[in-house]
DNA sequence: AACCCGTGGAG
DNA sequence: TCTCCAAGGGT
């Protein structure tokens, strides 16, 4: 495995020091959560320059922080991230922890990412069964019961578990590392590369396609959002979300009451198990502003953290109507 | 346990 | 276009 590794293992950002910076790891992983390798490399190494220590992240504002987070999703990770990074300099006298239960402690750090800056940086064996462990482990066991369970759960890591070197022995991160990395490149979720497999001998694998075995996801649900495109004097009306969703996000000011008539932009995006149909219509200017409104000029909206789909819109808009920003958005 | 939280790549 | 789903965690 170590040495399948070492010769087709990914050269990534996260990996290039040894032994491995506890803020560094702790990064990549919050950043890895439910997102794709190709997607961080970019906002890893923009973070790293900007937020290069605990101490500086520490020091940041949210705004800033978010802004550093803006179109990755999951929000609350940048802020768990930023909460963390307080708790090591504040509470942990800046000092990292190397037992797990403390890692686990900070906010953001479930079980699986507990586990893995524990063996990343330190080299305990602590399996960090995420999903590609779960996919590697499933297959060369041929387990055929649902992994997304407590008990499906539990079983795997119990096997996991068993694959561990002793702390003496050494060599778990590595080892935990390679398996990772032969589910990302070899045993992928479709069409597996078997024949490619340096365990493709140990494998009992029946249909490896079928397998893990996961319970059906929800029914996606259809939602319509209305909102306004409202521009005065060379500057945009938007508001800061501030329900669990997107918080501290701006975006199109919304518009409660029913419109009709034909929308200047509408898109199509998916959230989490939701469909939503944005349309945006042409809004008078408001009498008064809510609280968590404001006028943004155009030059100002790359400097501030705009979810994803409102950016889309937000660039359709712009173009559409031929105003200038001063530069190119995102 | 079940539900919520974003986004973009890949087939 | 549509569906799956990717280095999960909080509540």
């Amino acid at each position: 495995m170590t040495d399948w590794f070492l010769d087709c293992g990914r050269e990534l950002p996260w990996r290039t020091d040894a032994p491995r910076d506890p803020y560094r790891v702790l990064v990549s992983e919050l950043m890895l959560q439910q997102t794709q390798v190709a997607t961080v490399i970019d906002y890893y190494q923009r973070w790293m320059v900007r937020f290069p220590d605990f101490a500086t992240l520490a020091a940041a504002s949210e705004s800033d922080v978010l802004h550093a987070w803006q179109g990755l999703g999951y929000y609350s990770r940048a802020r768990n991230l930023h909460a963390a990074a307080r708790v090591v300099i504040d509470k942990m006298g800046g000092v990292f922890p190397q037992e797990i239960e403390q890692i686990r402690s900070l906010p953001g750090v479930g079980p699986y990412t507990a586990a893995a800056i524990a063996t990343f940086a330190f080299d305990q064996p602590t399996p960090p069964v995420d999903g590609n462990i779960i996919r590697v482990t499933a297959r060369l066991c041929d387990y055929r019961k649902p992994v997304d369970t407590a008990a499906g759960g539990h079983d795997l890591r119990s096997i996991a578990q068993q694959w561990q070197p002793s702390l003496e022995e050494g060599g778990a991160g590595m080892l935990n590392e390679a398996l990772m990395e032969l589910g990302a490149l070899i045993c992928t979720p479709r069409a597996p590369r078997c024949s490619a497999c340096p365990v493709r001998l140990f494998c009992q694998v029946q249909e490896p396609e079928t397998l893990p075995i996961k319970r059906p996801p929800p029914k996606t649900v259809e939602l319509d959002e209305h909102c306004g495109w409202i521009v005065h004097q060379g500057r945009v009306l938007l508001e800061q979300q501030t329900g669990k969703r997107w918080r501290g996000m701006w975006k199109l000011p919304l518009l409660t009451e029913p419109h009709s008539g034909e929308p200047l932009a509408a898109l199509r995006y998916p959230f989490t198990n939701h469909r939503v149909n944005l349309a945006v219509f042409p809004a008078t200017t408001p009498l008064f502003l809510a609280e968590n409104q404001q006028w943004i000029p155009l030059e100002q909206l790359e400097t501030i953290a705009i979810t994803a789909p409102h950016r889309r819109a937000l660039n359709q808009l712009i173009a559409q109507q031929g105003l200038t920003t001063g530069s190119t958005l995102d």
